[in-house]
DNA sequence: CGGTTGGTAAACCAATCGGTTTATAAGCCA
DNA sequence: TGGCTTATAAACCGATTGGTTTACCAACCG
């Protein structure tokens, strides 16, 4: 994934379950590096590497907290992607019995 | 990505902008194979690898129809996916000036 | 039947990803 | 000052990704 645009890349972010993960802790409230890898097997390198993509999604900002930083999280790409996928609500909340295949019926009518 | 969990492949389906515009053509209605092709500039076998991506994350089914393979979404992962950035709307939707820090001043008063 | 159309599968490739280990930096404290 | 704690950076590694090319298969059509 590095390809420019911003969505692509807040997918890419939360397509992992560490990150989700750590995006769960931080909707509870700020954390430190150290207290944000706690829970997982992994070392505390690999929690700072997947913070950087965190960061790079906009989904988060680090500030400086004498020897530690404090992580917290931005919602604005949740709010973008929530946005995103409203486009097709629609979808999912069509009758199936009434207007189950009505987009369909309309691209049929055309020819 | 080849985790199992059903989410992480969802989000890592979406993360590619050729799979959202495929989703997003088939928004419109069912799509045989080269129809959706037509528009990129990448070869049809690449665009097959990208429908059986879609597929396995549950977001399109395809069918037979004579030599053709029509394709067409499958709303309920979408479904899925509101509902999982929606337990973050708090973090939004929250007024800056007074609600902006509710959940690290709950936080700290823990201690 | 044989050719053409529509699509998938498999082998391959460069780039990226998620982890490791090692090295380095910044700030506290004795 | 020197050492400890907290964290990032860099080098490396195996697995995955997104594309290609080549090969194959199924169904229509003449």
């Amino acid at each position: 994934m590095t390809t420019a645009d911003p969505i692509s890349g807040l997918f890419a972010a939360l397509a992992d379950p560490t990150r989700r993960a750590i995006v769960a802790r931080l909707a509870q409230g700020e954390a430190t590096v150290n207290e944000l890898a706690a829970p997982f097997p992994i070392s505390m390198q690999a929690i700072s590497k997947h913070l950087n993509v965190l960061e790079k999604a906009g989904l988060i900002v680090r500030t400086r907290d004498a020897q530690w930083r404090r992580c917290r999280i931005e919602p604005a790409p949740l709010r973008d992607l929530a946005s995103w996928v409203a486009q097709y609500r629609v979808l999912w909340e069509q009758r199936y019995d009434t207007l189950g295949t009505y987009l369909d019926d309309l691209q049929k009518e055309k020819p």
